[in-house]
DNA sequence: TCGTCCTCGTTGCAGGTGCAATGAGGGCGC
DNA sequence: GCGCCCTCATTGCACCTGCAACGAGGACGA
Protein backbone atom coordinates (compact mmCIF):
# COMPACT_ATOMS: atom_id res chain seq x y z
CA UNK A 1 0.00 0.00 0.00
CA UNK A 2 2.55 2.56 1.01
CA UNK A 3 5.57 2.96 -1.23
CA UNK A 4 8.92 3.49 -0.16
CA UNK A 5 9.08 7.09 0.40
CA UNK A 6 12.91 8.52 0.05
CA UNK A 7 14.63 9.23 3.67
CA UNK A 8 14.79 12.87 4.51
CA UNK A 9 15.68 14.25 7.89
CA UNK A 10 14.50 17.95 8.35
CA UNK A 11 16.98 18.58 10.69
CA UNK A 12 20.06 18.32 8.44
CA UNK A 13 18.69 20.12 5.22
CA UNK A 14 20.50 23.33 5.37
CA UNK A 15 17.90 25.93 4.31
CA UNK A 16 16.26 24.90 7.16
CA UNK A 17 18.55 25.08 9.65
CA UNK A 18 20.31 28.28 8.52
CA UNK A 19 16.15 29.54 8.57
CA UNK A 20 16.01 28.31 12.65
CA UNK A 21 19.51 29.77 13.00
CA UNK A 22 18.70 33.05 11.64
CA UNK A 23 15.33 33.01 13.68
CA UNK A 24 16.71 32.55 16.76
CA UNK A 25 19.92 34.49 16.69
CA UNK A 26 17.44 37.44 15.24
CA UNK A 27 15.00 37.57 17.98
CA UNK A 28 16.85 37.42 20.57
CA UNK A 29 18.04 41.05 19.72
CA UNK A 30 14.90 41.91 18.08
CA UNK A 31 12.71 40.86 21.67
CA UNK A 32 15.20 44.09 22.98
CA UNK A 33 14.63 46.97 20.66
CA UNK A 34 11.01 45.64 20.02
CA UNK A 35 10.54 45.51 24.28
CA UNK A 36 12.27 48.78 24.85
CA UNK A 37 11.90 51.17 21.80
CA UNK A 38 8.97 49.47 19.55
CA UNK A 39 11.56 48.57 16.52
CA UNK A 40 10.35 45.91 14.46
CA UNK A 41 13.49 44.23 12.04
CA UNK A 42 12.64 45.97 9.28
CA UNK A 43 12.98 49.39 10.82
CA UNK A 44 16.21 48.09 12.48
CA UNK A 45 17.77 47.79 9.05
CA UNK A 46 16.49 51.30 7.84
CA UNK A 47 18.12 52.61 10.85
CA UNK A 48 21.46 51.15 10.78
CA UNK A 49 21.41 52.20 6.96
CA UNK A 50 20.80 55.93 7.80
CA UNK A 51 23.48 55.59 11.29
CA UNK A 52 25.71 54.90 9.03
CA UNK A 53 27.97 57.91 7.14
CA UNK A 54 27.18 56.76 3.90
CA UNK A 55 29.52 57.10 1.26
CA UNK A 56 29.70 60.69 0.29
CA UNK A 57 26.02 62.47 1.53
CA UNK A 58 24.16 62.42 4.32
CA UNK A 59 20.92 61.00 3.50
CA UNK A 60 19.46 58.13 1.72
CA UNK A 61 16.82 57.29 -0.26
CA UNK A 62 14.25 54.47 -0.08
CA UNK A 63 16.18 53.07 -3.14
CA UNK A 64 19.42 53.25 -1.58
CA UNK A 65 17.98 51.35 1.11
CA UNK A 66 16.29 48.40 -1.08
CA UNK A 67 19.54 48.20 -2.43
CA UNK A 68 22.01 47.41 0.25
CA UNK A 69 19.43 45.46 2.36
CA UNK A 70 17.66 42.46 1.66
CA UNK A 71 14.20 44.03 1.78
CA UNK A 72 11.42 44.92 -0.81
CA UNK A 73 11.34 48.34 -1.74
CA UNK A 74 7.61 47.92 -0.45
CA UNK A 75 9.07 47.12 2.79
CA UNK A 76 11.42 50.10 3.00
CA UNK A 77 8.95 52.47 2.21
CA UNK A 78 6.41 50.99 5.26
CA UNK A 79 9.31 50.65 7.45
CA UNK A 80 9.93 54.46 7.05
CA UNK A 81 6.69 55.65 7.21
CA UNK A 82 6.31 53.68 10.98
CA UNK A 83 9.50 55.52 11.66
CA UNK A 84 8.58 58.73 10.39
CA UNK A 85 5.57 58.43 12.73
CA UNK A 86 7.28 57.28 15.82
CA UNK A 87 9.89 60.45 15.10
CA UNK A 88 12.57 58.48 14.27
CA UNK A 89 13.23 59.65 11.01
CA UNK A 90 12.55 62.32 8.81
CA UNK A 91 11.22 62.65 4.85
CA UNK A 92 12.20 65.46 2.57
CA UNK A 93 12.08 65.18 -1.08
CA UNK A 94 15.20 65.73 -2.83
CA UNK A 95 16.21 69.10 -4.56
CA UNK A 96 17.32 67.42 -7.66
CA UNK A 97 15.11 64.86 -8.27
CA UNK A 98 11.79 64.74 -6.89
CA UNK A 99 10.82 61.63 -7.49
CA UNK A 100 13.66 60.56 -4.82
CA UNK A 101 12.17 60.64 -0.89
CA UNK A 102 15.47 61.49 1.30
CA UNK A 103 15.16 59.47 4.83
CA UNK A 104 17.39 61.13 7.78
CA UNK A 105 17.55 60.46 11.34
CA UNK A 106 16.09 63.05 13.98
CA UNK A 107 17.33 64.18 16.89
CA UNK A 108 15.29 61.44 18.67
CA UNK A 109 16.45 58.35 16.38
CA UNK A 110 20.04 59.57 16.24
CA UNK A 111 19.65 59.10 20.33
CA UNK A 112 17.97 55.58 19.38
CA UNK A 113 21.21 54.49 17.23
CA UNK A 114 23.29 55.86 19.76
CA UNK A 115 21.53 53.14 22.21
CA UNK A 116 20.97 50.30 20.21
CA UNK A 117 24.52 49.80 17.76
CA UNK A 118 25.84 49.55 21.16
CA UNK A 119 24.08 46.59 21.59
CA UNK A 120 24.11 45.14 18.60
CA UNK A 121 27.75 45.51 18.73
CA UNK A 122 27.62 43.65 21.41
CA UNK A 123 25.52 41.05 20.68
CA UNK A 124 27.56 40.10 17.69
CA UNK A 125 30.80 39.62 19.99
CA UNK A 126 28.88 37.31 21.95
CA UNK A 127 27.94 35.19 18.50
CA UNK A 128 31.22 35.34 17.90
CA UNK A 129 32.77 34.18 21.28
CA UNK A 130 30.29 31.34 21.16
CA UNK A 131 31.20 30.13 17.60
CA UNK A 132 34.82 30.17 19.01
CA UNK A 133 37.56 28.50 16.98
CA UNK A 134 34.62 27.65 14.53
CA UNK A 135 34.27 31.47 13.60
CA UNK A 136 36.39 31.63 10.75
CA UNK A 137 35.45 28.99 8.64
CA UNK A 138 31.86 29.44 9.45
CA UNK A 139 31.98 33.02 7.99
CA UNK A 140 33.21 31.29 4.82
CA UNK A 141 30.88 29.08 4.38
CA UNK A 142 28.18 31.99 4.96
CA UNK A 143 29.97 33.90 1.97
CA UNK A 144 29.80 31.20 -0.36
CA UNK A 145 26.22 31.03 0.46
CA UNK A 146 25.75 34.37 -0.38
CA UNK A 147 28.28 34.98 -2.83
CA UNK A 148 26.49 32.32 -5.18
CA UNK A 149 23.06 33.10 -5.14
CA UNK A 150 22.90 37.24 -4.95
CA UNK A 151 22.51 37.56 -9.01
CA UNK A 152 20.80 41.18 -7.21
CA UNK A 153 19.14 42.64 -10.56
CA UNK B 1 25.79 69.36 15.73
CA UNK B 2 25.82 65.04 15.37
CA UNK B 3 27.53 63.41 17.47
CA UNK B 4 29.87 60.15 17.21
CA UNK B 5 27.45 57.09 16.79
CA UNK B 6 29.37 53.84 16.63
CA UNK B 7 29.82 52.29 13.26
CA UNK B 8 28.21 49.01 12.51
CA UNK B 9 27.90 47.56 9.52
CA UNK B 10 25.33 45.78 8.51
CA UNK B 11 26.91 43.02 6.14
CA UNK B 12 28.81 41.79 8.60
CA UNK B 13 26.48 41.61 11.58
CA UNK B 14 25.93 37.63 11.93
CA UNK B 15 21.96 37.27 12.59
CA UNK B 16 21.68 39.26 9.26
CA UNK B 17 23.64 37.78 6.98
CA UNK B 18 22.23 33.94 8.21
CA UNK B 19 18.38 35.78 7.88
CA UNK B 20 19.78 36.53 3.81
CA UNK B 21 21.42 33.39 3.36
CA UNK B 22 18.11 31.63 5.00
CA UNK B 23 16.08 33.85 2.16
CA UNK B 24 18.02 32.60 -0.68
CA UNK B 25 18.25 29.08 0.03
CA UNK B 26 14.81 28.60 0.65
CA UNK B 27 13.42 30.86 -1.90
CA UNK B 28 15.08 28.53 -4.53
CA UNK B 29 13.47 25.29 -3.87
CA UNK B 30 10.26 27.16 -2.31
CA UNK B 31 10.15 28.52 -5.81
CA UNK B 32 9.52 25.28 -7.46
CA UNK B 33 7.55 23.63 -4.89
CA UNK B 34 5.53 26.56 -5.16
CA UNK B 35 4.99 27.17 -8.76
CA UNK B 36 4.25 23.28 -9.41
CA UNK B 37 2.18 21.97 -6.44
CA UNK B 38 1.15 25.36 -4.63
CA UNK B 39 2.80 24.41 -1.13
CA UNK B 40 4.60 26.80 0.89
CA UNK B 41 7.17 26.58 3.48
CA UNK B 42 4.69 25.97 6.69
CA UNK B 43 3.37 22.98 4.63
CA UNK B 44 6.54 21.56 3.14
CA UNK B 45 7.68 21.21 6.85
CA UNK B 46 4.86 19.34 7.91
CA UNK B 47 4.82 17.19 4.71
CA UNK B 48 8.24 16.36 5.80
CA UNK B 49 7.16 15.04 9.29
CA UNK B 50 4.20 13.03 7.77
CA UNK B 51 6.58 11.27 5.34
CA UNK B 52 8.96 10.63 8.08
CA UNK B 53 8.72 7.13 9.45
CA UNK B 54 8.30 8.23 12.98
CA UNK B 55 9.53 6.54 15.72
CA UNK B 56 6.71 4.41 16.23
CA UNK B 57 3.42 5.20 15.12
CA UNK B 58 2.22 6.26 11.39
CA UNK B 59 0.69 9.23 12.25
CA UNK B 60 1.21 12.66 13.62
CA UNK B 61 -0.38 15.23 15.92
CA UNK B 62 -0.05 18.74 15.78
CA UNK B 63 1.76 18.85 18.66
CA UNK B 64 4.47 16.36 17.70
CA UNK B 65 4.77 19.14 14.56
CA UNK B 66 5.11 22.18 16.44
CA UNK B 67 7.70 20.25 18.94
CA UNK B 68 9.87 19.07 16.02
CA UNK B 69 9.78 21.99 13.67
CA UNK B 70 10.19 25.74 14.80
CA UNK B 71 6.74 26.67 14.16
CA UNK B 72 3.96 27.96 16.53
CA UNK B 73 0.95 25.70 16.49
CA UNK B 74 -1.35 27.81 15.41
CA UNK B 75 1.12 27.95 12.13
CA UNK B 76 1.21 24.14 11.91
CA UNK B 77 -2.46 24.63 12.07
CA UNK B 78 -3.39 26.36 9.78
CA UNK B 79 -0.79 24.96 7.06
CA UNK B 80 -2.63 21.56 8.00
CA UNK B 81 -6.01 23.38 7.34
CA UNK B 82 -4.43 24.31 3.57
CA UNK B 83 -3.00 20.83 2.95
CA UNK B 84 -6.51 19.12 4.28
CA UNK B 85 -8.12 21.62 1.66
CA UNK B 86 -5.80 20.55 -0.89
CA UNK B 87 -6.13 16.65 -0.24
CA UNK B 88 -2.69 16.12 0.44
CA UNK B 89 -3.49 15.44 4.12
CA UNK B 90 -6.11 14.26 6.46
CA UNK B 91 -7.07 14.82 9.80
CA UNK B 92 -8.44 12.44 12.07
CA UNK B 93 -9.41 12.81 15.98
CA UNK B 94 -7.20 10.10 18.27
CA UNK B 95 -8.75 7.41 19.31
CA UNK B 96 -7.07 7.37 22.39
CA UNK B 97 -7.28 11.20 23.98
CA UNK B 98 -9.72 12.81 21.97
CA UNK B 99 -7.69 16.30 22.24
CA UNK B 100 -5.02 15.14 19.56
CA UNK B 101 -5.90 15.53 16.27
CA UNK B 102 -3.80 12.96 13.91
CA UNK B 103 -2.64 14.01 10.62
CA UNK B 104 -1.41 11.75 7.98
CA UNK B 105 -1.07 11.57 4.18
CA UNK B 106 -3.11 10.63 1.91
CA UNK B 107 -2.28 8.93 -1.34
CA UNK B 108 -2.05 12.16 -3.34
CA UNK B 109 0.05 13.25 -0.10
CA UNK B 110 2.35 10.63 -0.94
CA UNK B 111 2.86 10.82 -3.85
CA UNK B 112 3.63 14.51 -3.66
CA UNK B 113 6.25 13.61 -1.36
CA UNK B 114 8.05 11.05 -3.84
CA UNK B 115 8.30 13.78 -5.94
CA UNK B 116 9.61 16.66 -3.62
CA UNK B 117 11.76 14.87 -1.02
CA UNK B 118 14.52 14.04 -4.67
CA UNK B 119 14.16 17.30 -5.32
CA UNK B 120 15.30 18.52 -1.80
CA UNK B 121 17.68 15.82 -1.44
CA UNK B 122 19.53 17.18 -5.05
CA UNK B 123 18.87 20.96 -3.69
CA UNK B 124 20.73 19.72 -0.83
CA UNK B 125 23.57 18.29 -2.68
CA UNK B 126 23.92 21.26 -4.53
CA UNK B 127 24.19 23.46 -1.79
CA UNK B 128 27.63 20.87 -0.03
CA UNK B 129 28.89 21.07 -3.24
CA UNK B 130 28.40 24.92 -3.11
CA UNK B 131 30.03 24.77 0.16
CA UNK B 132 32.64 22.90 -0.92
CA UNK B 133 35.70 22.25 1.96
CA UNK B 134 33.86 24.64 3.82
CA UNK B 135 31.49 22.45 4.39
CA UNK B 136 32.03 20.64 7.88
CA UNK B 137 33.31 23.37 9.74
CA UNK B 138 29.92 25.12 8.08
CA UNK B 139 27.79 23.08 9.72
CA UNK B 140 29.81 22.44 12.73
CA UNK B 141 29.14 26.55 13.18
CA UNK B 142 25.51 26.42 12.31
CA UNK B 143 25.17 23.38 14.82
CA UNK B 144 26.74 25.32 17.58
CA UNK B 145 24.21 28.61 17.36
CA UNK B 146 21.45 26.15 17.35
CA UNK B 147 22.42 24.12 20.32
CA UNK B 148 23.03 27.52 22.46
CA UNK B 149 20.13 28.90 21.82
CA UNK B 150 17.26 26.57 21.64
CA UNK B 151 16.12 26.53 25.19
CA UNK B 152 12.75 24.80 23.99
CA UNK B 153 10.42 25.07 26.58
C1' DT C 1 7.00 71.50 -26.57
C1' DC C 2 5.23 67.10 -26.78
C1' DG C 3 5.23 62.11 -26.51
C1' DT C 4 7.14 58.04 -24.92
C1' DC C 5 9.41 55.34 -21.80
C1' DC C 6 11.75 54.80 -17.66
C1' DT C 7 12.38 55.22 -12.40
C1' DC C 8 10.91 56.15 -7.59
C1' DG C 9 7.93 55.50 -3.95
C1' DT C 10 3.30 54.47 -2.26
C1' DT C 11 -0.76 51.82 -1.86
C1' DG C 12 -4.80 48.22 -2.56
C1' DC C 13 -5.49 43.74 -2.04
C1' DA C 14 -5.36 39.11 -0.75
C1' DG C 15 -3.27 36.30 2.20
C1' DG C 16 0.00 34.91 6.01
C1' DT C 17 1.54 35.71 10.93
C1' DG C 18 1.94 35.97 16.18
C1' DC C 19 -0.50 36.29 20.15
C1' DA C 20 -4.08 35.80 23.28
C1' DA C 21 -8.42 33.85 24.06
C1' DT C 22 -11.44 30.05 23.48
C1' DG C 23 -13.62 25.52 23.75
C1' DA C 24 -13.25 20.65 23.93
C1' DG C 25 -11.30 17.12 26.41
C1' DG C 26 -8.23 14.59 29.93
C1' DG C 27 -6.29 13.59 34.71
C1' DC C 28 -6.73 13.43 39.34
C1' DG C 29 -8.12 14.24 44.10
C1' DC C 30 -12.05 14.32 46.91
C1' DG D 1 -19.42 11.90 40.05
C1' DC D 2 -17.72 16.49 40.52
C1' DG D 3 -14.37 20.30 40.49
C1' DC D 4 -10.28 22.03 39.29
C1' DC D 5 -6.51 22.61 36.46
C1' DC D 6 -3.94 21.21 32.68
C1' DT D 7 -3.23 20.22 27.45
C1' DC D 8 -4.50 20.27 22.46
C1' DA D 9 -5.97 22.59 18.58
C1' DT D 10 -8.48 26.30 16.53
C1' DT D 11 -9.74 30.97 15.77
C1' DG D 12 -10.36 36.31 16.12
C1' DC D 13 -7.80 40.16 15.81
C1' DA D 14 -4.54 43.41 14.48
C1' DC D 15 -0.71 43.71 11.89
C1' DC D 16 2.79 42.66 8.34
C1' DT D 17 3.91 40.94 3.89
C1' DG D 18 4.58 40.37 -1.36
C1' DC D 19 2.92 41.59 -5.57
C1' DA D 20 0.93 44.24 -8.96
C1' DA D 21 -0.82 48.58 -10.17
C1' DC D 22 -0.57 53.32 -9.75
C1' DG D 23 0.70 58.38 -9.97
C1' DA D 24 4.28 61.71 -10.08
C1' DG D 25 8.31 63.00 -12.01
C1' DG D 26 12.61 62.70 -15.09
C1' DA D 27 15.23 61.81 -19.63
C1' DC D 28 15.45 62.21 -24.22
C1' DG D 29 14.45 62.41 -29.05
C1' DA D 30 11.45 64.43 -32.71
Amino acid sequence: MTTPLPEFDLAGFTPYRLAVAAEKTSEALARQYRERFGISIPEWRVLVHLAQPLDGRSTVSVRDIEARVAMEKSKVSRAASRLEAAGYIEKAADAGDRRLVRLALTDKGHALMAELLPLAKAYQEELERRLGDALADFEAGLDRLLDTLPPKS
